[in-house]
DNA sequence: AGATACGGTAGTGTCGACACCATGGCATTG
DNA sequence: CAATGCCATGGTGTCGACACTACCGTATCT
């Protein structure tokens, strides 16, 4: 179940649909769940030989792959060096968070201003599956529910541009946010949140809308460097080991 | 001379540096300054073997400088399609200076929160040289130092991922702002706008300047809008041709 | 004539091979 | 013992080849 929600979100955010040959799309999908879900590790090594064994191709379409979650910032890639998980320091998720929060404003508000009726109530019911979700503490469904939430509200927007970027930034958290959604309290929350939003849309607020959005994005980094500095404490006293992706 | 502006501001963009070998990079950068200065046509065929032909290398490289470029939204890829040079509809043009509104906007603000008076001088003293370069009517060397400016600014706001996408934009958008600036009186409209824009930023107003600078960017896109027209008009006369990359 | 089917051409995706270089272990030196 | 230099290993970048398919002009049919 999880995993078909997995394949077909990062199909649509990577958009691998018609852009890639099936083999690049397979193995973009594998590592970007990987990554995503914590199998593999910031930092781990990416080598295109192990991967090419691994899904029985040349290293062509590997190299491929890689090269597209470089640009989602999945994958870290220098000339000449081997391609790793991407390891974003404190800072640089601070920068997103905050890029996303301006990104997330402005197409709440183009939200207000041009979905009509029919998509707010569509909007609605996904947002009611999401509170039974978030109800019965079903962290994973929720999560991937939340992707795709955004990703339809960017899609009645209709900015392709700030979809793409949206898109994007979402790929960059989505590591951290699948962490943080599952502290304690946070997934409550965070339904609230999306709940409090629909509702400004629906009343056509657009200031609200706007600030209930980039307040929401506010407290999601807030706990993601809780989580971070927890790992952190932990990490500290067994230091951190670098394992290859063969393994 | 341009040349080198040229290659110098792809460069950089890019962020060809150490994340890409000399080859894909000058492919890229050729490739890159063709779409921008309109060698290259929008819609253009940009097949492999043509351009591996031009470069006396296999495809290898020139299939992973394409890809570079269709992540930054200057060339389009499907999968088993001839590659070819994007040509974005008038649509997506405004989606991309709306979001690009924005997120200048937000730069112009931490700019004013972060900038130290010596980095200020420093933004001064490109401004005035741009000024002389405007006055001058050297479009092509104001058109890179405008790049570059906006380049820089990004730099001493030193949030990364800002950075990547506001380049990003940039590119996009530079085949575009080439011709506008073109325009007569644009470039004198251009000069001011940046002028007044460092001015609200010495006087550490943060409301003014994003103001400034949103207000400049829709008068971009306005002047882009009226080239697009003008452009449009000729073209009804003498319908479009498509041509080989190779010519 | 317009539409459809067909076939040759040319370009794409993938492969395996090879030269080059980053990396980590080892020995040598101060 | 620390630091430096050297080598073997293994991974990367690029190549030329091959199968497959999109494309385009031609022929056929209605």
């Amino acid at each position: 179940m999880t995993d078909q929600d997995t394949h077909f979100v990062l199909e649509r955010l990577l958009r691998l649909r018609d852009r890639r040959e099936p083999l690049v799309a397979q193995i973009a999908e594998w590592v970007g769940a990987g990554i995503i879900e914590g199998r593999l590790e910031p930092g781990q090594d990416l080598n295109s030989v192990d991967l090419s064994r691994r899904f029985d191709t040349s290293r062509t379409p590997v190299r491929e792959a890689l090269m597209l979650l470089e640009q989602e910032g999945l994958v870290e890639m220098k000339a000449r060096r081997r391609p790793r998980v991407a390891a974003p320091s404190l800072q640089d998720i601070r920068d997103i968070y905050q890029v996303r929060r301006q990104l997330l404003a402005m197409l709440a508000g183009l939200l207000v201003e041009r979905a009509d009726d029919e998509q707010l109530a569509e909007l609605r019911t996904r947002v009611e599956r999401m509170r039974k979700l978030a109800d019965d503490g079903d962290v994973d469904a929720y999560f991937w529910s939340h992707v795709l939430l955004q990703e339809r509200m960017t899609e009645i927007v209709g900015n392709t541009t700030l979809k793409q970027i949206l898109d994007s930034l979402a790929l960059r958290t989505l590591m951290l946010r699948h962490l943080s959604l599952t502290r304690t309290g946070r997934l409550a929350y965070s339904i609230d949140d999306q709940e409090r939003l629909l509702q400004a849309c629906e009343e056509r607020d657009g200031e609200l809308a706007s600030a209930l959005i980039a307040g929401a994005t506010v407290r999601a980094l807030r706990a993601v460097e809780e989580q971070l500095e927890q790992d952190a404490e932990v990490r500290g006293r067994k230091p951190a080991r670098r394992r290859r992706a063969s393994s």
